[in-house]
DNA sequence: CCCATTTCTTAATCTACATTAATGCGTAGG
DNA sequence: CCTACGCATTAATGTAGATTAAGAAATGGG
């Protein structure tokens, strides 16, 4: 635990970086962000004073999001505990997934996210009503069965 | 903690109530979900066999999900904990927060999702660009641009 | 103080997805 | 064994928001 100053547009932190950190902001303003194949930014959150600003992903895996400095800061720097205890990890484990969530949704199509339901949840695909798989697509069951006919002509 | 076994369709937890309960599923399948203004669901998750499906507020607090079984279930059903360790309440925070993101992000247009930042997080519009609050939203700078005009003429 | 860059806005066109409506098929329940 | 309902699909039309482009205003670093 260490507190740092940062400057207007410093990164602390990049996707696909280890040993990530725990960030309190003492004053000033972060961001927590994606970059997506385009180069096009996606905000996944704001820290002003008095907020934490972290990737919820354990330390030893990848990152997911940047983040950096929107005004000048003084942040109080914290290493991730390396093994928490079960209850707390889950819901950090819930937390990274929701993250991703809200990333796609922001971020992919209705077939890109389709695609990926399909392929993280395979299962449950078979067990619901199409609808259902729409409605948590957020998209009608009408443009859930355009984009499945879509994804057969390009023949996958 | 006790062991319950419901049938297709019954519904476990509407929103608005009190006392909501941690389910864990032992099988079968459950799903949360929101109704909307227009009677419209929104799925939130889907919860096969070993999953946990629960609304991430406190107990005395009113819920934001329906919660019900789309096959038969057998579910462990847990009181939640009235008073959590300040880590952990930290979390669950977090948790319902993102849980809002998601619905809103499924369900709202870019105009009431940017209503909604305004009016939560009033201070932070003010120090950052426009840009950035549109890359929040989910939207593009020009549509944001778009929406604030509309918003005006309507005289708010 | 000045130039370069960032930021915001407006307008034209395009596209992904919503809406509405009609049809057909499978299946659960009386 | 029906039949009524739930479910999926397709097509026509509508619309929110994306994209592209251009220009004006604000900002900041040297």
């Amino acid at each position: 635990m260490k507190k740092i100053n940062v400057k207007k547009k410093q990164i602390l932190q990049r996707t696909g970086d280890l040993r990530s950190k725990v960030y309190q902001v003492e004053s000033g303003l972060l961001r927590s962000y994606t970059i997506d194949e385009n180069g096009k930014e996606h905000i996944f959150m704001f820290g002003p004073e008095g907020w934490i600003v972290s990737d919820y992903v354990s330390p030893e895996q990848p990152c997911d999001l940047f983040i950096d400095a929107l005004e000048d800061s003084v942040i109080i720097q914290f290493e991730k505990k390396e093994n928490l205890d079960p209850s707390l990890e889950k819901l950090v484990n819930r937390i990274r997934v929701l993250q991703r969530r809200v990333i796609m949704l922001m971020s992919k199509s209705a077939i890109e996210r389709y695609e990926h339901f399909v392929s993280t949840y395979p299962n449950i695909i078979q067990r619901v009503p199409q609808h259902m798989v729409a409605s948590y697509l957020g998209i009608t069951p009408e443009a859930l069965s355009a984009v499945k006919s879509q994804r057969l002509k390009s023949d996958k």
